[in-house]
DNA sequence: ATAAAGAGGACCAATCTAGTCTCGATTGCT
DNA sequence: AGCAATCGAGACTAGATTGGTCCTCTTTAT
């Protein structure tokens, strides 16, 4: 588990079309071309042009677009359009929730697991995941699993 | 979001807590330490026992303690205990239901963030989560966005 | 004017989650 | 031997979340 929601996975499915094709892309073509029933893309792309993501053009001969450069644009940026801030735990999300807080000595690790949860999405660009083999994602796992392993002494 | 949930987040705690002190543990004792009712606490060392996480003893005076040094387990293992194997997308989890596979580019690549964020958190041990200040574990985090950012070319 | 698009939000069915409870199996202690 | 303390397995329920659809209104090119 620990699984993105899977109007997220839509998500990034799309944006990552659009990031391989310029203009304006209506619902029904994106649907078409992804597979994903058109109503479902609509509501996911709502979403992303409200976080900004993509900009929208209404109208005939209107459609969505990339709000910015795929290289520009973290699979983070769309994950967070669709489900709100990263938050590997409630006490990360929402501090008040915590009754534990003064004998907690997880809590404040827990803020650190998920900034190295954000940081290791962040690292990943639309560009890279519009790359068939993915030649700079293979570096980017590659070396933070070696950090890790450095810091373990492994 | 990209949420674990409460059931693994109460598991962390009382594994952590585990880490802590040595000999067997009653489930009564975990509840009142913890503050986590003890129907729940019970379910979820159940489940890290079956995992292997744990180790149980039955009868008078049992209880539970951890069955490898804080050192050697990392939370990961006890996010798998709890929820199944790490998989942020279906695709990544069961290869069967994704219809789109000749086409989707982006089926791979999920592969590798997955592995991104596994190997992030297999980098953290119950020892660093028991740590109060995390010492380590900010230095873990630091390096983990340097090895990203240094790769994007920040 | 008309048709092609998106915006916003209501709505429902299905699934998942958290939490409790019951009953049975072990095991140490007296 | 008997008792009390513990864990093991799993059923069960209420509530939250998710996925997916649909309807109505607004915007805009031709």
């Amino acid at each position: 588990m620990l699984r993105i929601s899977k109007l997220t996975d839509y998500g990034i499915v799309i944006a990552t079309h659009l990031a391989s094709c310029g203009g304006p892309h209506p619902v029904s073509d994106l649907s078409a071309e992804t597979e994903i029933p058109a109503p479902t893309v609509a509501k996911v792309l709502k979403a992303l042009a409200r976080a900004e993501v993509v900009t929208s053009q209404r109208g005939a001969r209107g459609g969505y677009q990339l709000a910015h450069r795929p290289e520009d644009i973290s699979v983070v940026r769309v994950i967070e359009a669709l489900e709100g801030p990263i938050a590997v735990t409630e006490c990360v999300d929402d501090e008040s929730v915590c009754s534990h807080e003064a004998r907690c000595n997880v809590r404040a690790n827990w803020q650190r697991i998920n900034d190295a949860v954000y940081a290791a999405l962040d690292g990943i660009k639309l560009s890279d995941m519009a790359e068939p083999g993915g030649a700079r994602l293979v570096q980017l796992v590659r070396s933070a699993g070696e950090a890790n392993r450095a810091r373990i002494g492994v």
